[in-house]
DNA sequence: GAATATAAGTCAACATGGCTGACGTAAAAT
DNA sequence: ATTTTACGTCAGCCATGTTGACTTATATTC
């Protein structure tokens, strides 16, 4: 009788375990972006450039390729933001230096700027969940998130340095 | 002397530490709802219908202006897809009891089917990371999503069994 | 009971950011 | 010399968010 209960709850309390998950991805992705998305709106711009600003800032030298390789859009979608990004001033493209085919992409001072006042305040939010959960709740929390993420590819490049080498 | 590298990387592993974690949560979320995104496509629906049809299964006879205070929406944006899923039978709509003018939401069967489909995958993915990662880590995952969030009534919610009573 | 407030819906127009398909140009590789 | 690669462009489509204006039915308040 006395494992009734926990026999009769094991699926139950997991379903809804896993449930509360997919809810924590949803809310905490959802309210992660809203800051950053109402600053970026003050320049015209959206959640798209963000992601071309974040990671060329944090992979400099970085081709387009690479670029469309992490973002996983066409080339046409990022064409768009990204031609803004140059025209505007906030991302330099230069030639590479083996291959001249290759546009190499980095943050001007206005892109680096821009970058760091989006980051901040997601670099602020983490600091703030970090603090509040302690240091073995970090560790779990990279556990999961890199165990939820399909490809072995992004794993290593989330743990490499950012200077666009390969 | 022996302290010169620890001050001086602290700052900078901090940072690091930081983008590693904007870095999941970008890569985890775009993992987490590819696939889904793909089977949702098959039915001609999108992302937008499965968080409707997610969260009316989750808290069946919620009603209308419920749901949009969880998906942050307007109600001509929820509408486009709220209609959709109602014509073509996935969610029925019934006058409340107490109070005749709001609409209760729940799923029919058909509408249960298909969310059980998009989700199995989503909690089967949670499932494995959290098999992965160990128990400590999926409690540390929690905590750090939540501190994540912006609310203490979705906190609130995401505890709650999902009735869709107030 | 009349006035007001709330829940829900609708129409129209617009922006962002995905997509496909077709085509062009320059440089590298074969 | 030919083919492949890296990058870009034009055109058009779709999904999903927005604002603003207006309607209908029901509850609530004066």
């Amino acid at each position: 009788m006395a494992d009734v209960k926990s026999t009769a709850n094991a699926p139950f309390l997991r379903e809804e375990e896993l449930r509360q998950a997919i809810e924590l991805l949803y809310y905490g992705y959802r309210d992660f972006t809203a800051e950053p998305d109402a600053m970026l709106a003050r320049y015209g711009f959206g959640r798209a450039h963000h992601r071309v600003i974040y990671f060329v800032g944090r992979h400099p030298q970085m081709s387009v390729s690479d670029l469309l390789a992490i973002l996983r859009i066409t080339k046409q979608s990022l064409s768009r933001v990204l031609s803004q990004l140059v025209r505007q001033g906030f991302i330099r493209q230069s030639p590479g230096n083996h291959d001249r085919r290759r546009r190499l992409l980095e943050l001007t001072d206005k892109g680096i700027e821009l970058e760091r006042q989006l980051s901040e305040n997601q670099r602020q939010r983490i600091a703030r969940a970090y603090r509040e959960a302690g240091v073995q709740a970090v560790e779990g929390f990279r556990k999961v998130m890199l165990s939820i993420m399909s490809s072995d590819e992004d794993r290593k490049r989330i743990g490499r340095r950012g200077d666009g080498s390969r």
